[in-house]
DNA sequence: ACCATTTAAGCTTCGCTAAAGGTTGGGGCG
DNA sequence: CGCCCCAACCTTTAGCGAAGCTTAAATGGT
């Protein structure tokens, strides 16, 4: 299960994302709306938790924007208090709940079960698909036709990255931010290293897909031989 | 399966706790309507027995306001003599079934066995079957062929849990959830006690099922030897 | 007193980091 | 144009420490 979570504030996004991924939600945190539209744009997410006043761009057009393009992922809206009218008006844009800051983890995650629940995404199992690769994220299984090998907690996290940005670069910075978390210290040297995992192991399955590096600019996952 | 009990009668909570209790189910008892509030919200019950007639917050708007904020846990309303017309109320707002005080074990238990096999939940008494595996939850026996032992009630629950989410890794948090509740201060290693009896217990028995580790995720049942 | 459960403590395992040395590629300069 | 040099990148590995495992003793309810 896919989430994204849109938020300004750095430090209670990190903290969402923490919560949920102690309970085996796969999350993406970014910090400002147009890159949360970018995000969601890929269609990807099983859910989206969108705060709704942020500078730039605000989380009422980010969904207007991501409706009329079809995009129809459920949206839970994050509001401070006082932005009831904000709200409501965020139900009538097709949110399909909201959750007033601040809030208990119990009723976040209430919130967000009884949302999947009710647009009924009981999908049989999250497996990212690209190429011949198969990673399921639950359970950390990459597989190659029958081959099948496990992976690591940040081995796993790295390839859903580059599985989902598809054939957009990534850069060191925002593999970082994902895997270590946005105020870490880690080194570039950290990402090369499990860059250099990753393919060690992709050759041992015999896939087709390799990751080429774009000098100064990042990784992107190449599906051809 | 776990069950919230709200009851301001403290002496008839406990007795329906300790009912249910011996029928293998796990239970929390709270006796007024906010406190019962903040413990649904949490989702992670399969089953409310709500008493209507109560001091602070009735059960009414318990149950409204859980419904307000999409928890779509079932709730079996508790009526004394006399509360007819709040019992049609309640089935309005949402309530599955209702129960007159004073009511027998075996009409409790009837009922709420109705509600959950009506909203599709797995009955206690059915046998899970995983592998060469079989969990029966209703009197805590586990067999693989022929061999057969019993289970504490911590063990069968924790082997359920990972029986039914199949391929999913469950993190000790959702474990914890599960066997202690979600207020409970228990420690991961209580979690990592109880795979080490069960996975002691799989040996013994001869099973092809083991539980893997999955380093800083959670456990996974891997059916093949 | 018995049994389920919790706490505690020592032990094992393995993921992560840092470091070091090798490789690649492109810009600059002769 | 071709060679050199440097920065970016790659790969491997050793050691540390957190995460996990196991056993045994303490606790507590019936």
């Amino acid at each position: 299960m896919r989430i994204l979570i849109v938020e300004d504030e750095i430090h209670l996004a990190e903290a969402v994302t923490q919560i949920l991924k102690k309970h085996n939600y796969s999350v993406d945190a970014v910090h400002d709306g147009s890159t949360g539209l970018d995000y969601a744009l890929s269609g990807i997410y099983d859910l989206l938790l969108l705060d709704i006043m942020m500078p730039e761009m605000d989380g009422i057009s980010v969904l207007r924007k991501l409706r009329t393009k079809g995009v129809a992922t459920p949206v839970i809206f994050l509001t401070a208090k006082g932005e009831i009218t904000d709200m409501v008006t965020g139900l009538d844009y097709g949110a399909d709940d909201y959750i007033a800051k601040p809030f208990s983890t119990e009723e976040l995650l209430a919130r967000m079960r009884a949302v999947l629940r009710r647009k009924g995404e009981v999908l049989p199992d999250d497996a990212l698909k690209l190429g011949d690769l198969e990673l399921n994220t639950t359970n950390l299984r990459l597989s190659v036709g029958g081959k099948e090998m496990k992976l690591n907690l940040k081995e796993s996290e790295l390839l859903e990255l580059l599985m989902t940005r598809k054939s957009a670069a990534t850069s060191k910075e925002q593999i970082i931010e994902k895997l270590w978390g946005f105020d870490s210290e880690a080194e570039h040297n950290n990402v090369e290293v499990y860059i250099s995992f990753l393919r060690k192991k992709l050759t041992f399955l015999g896939s087709t897909v390799r990751i080429s590096t774009i000098r100064n600019v990042g990784y992107v996952l190449e599906v051809n031989g």
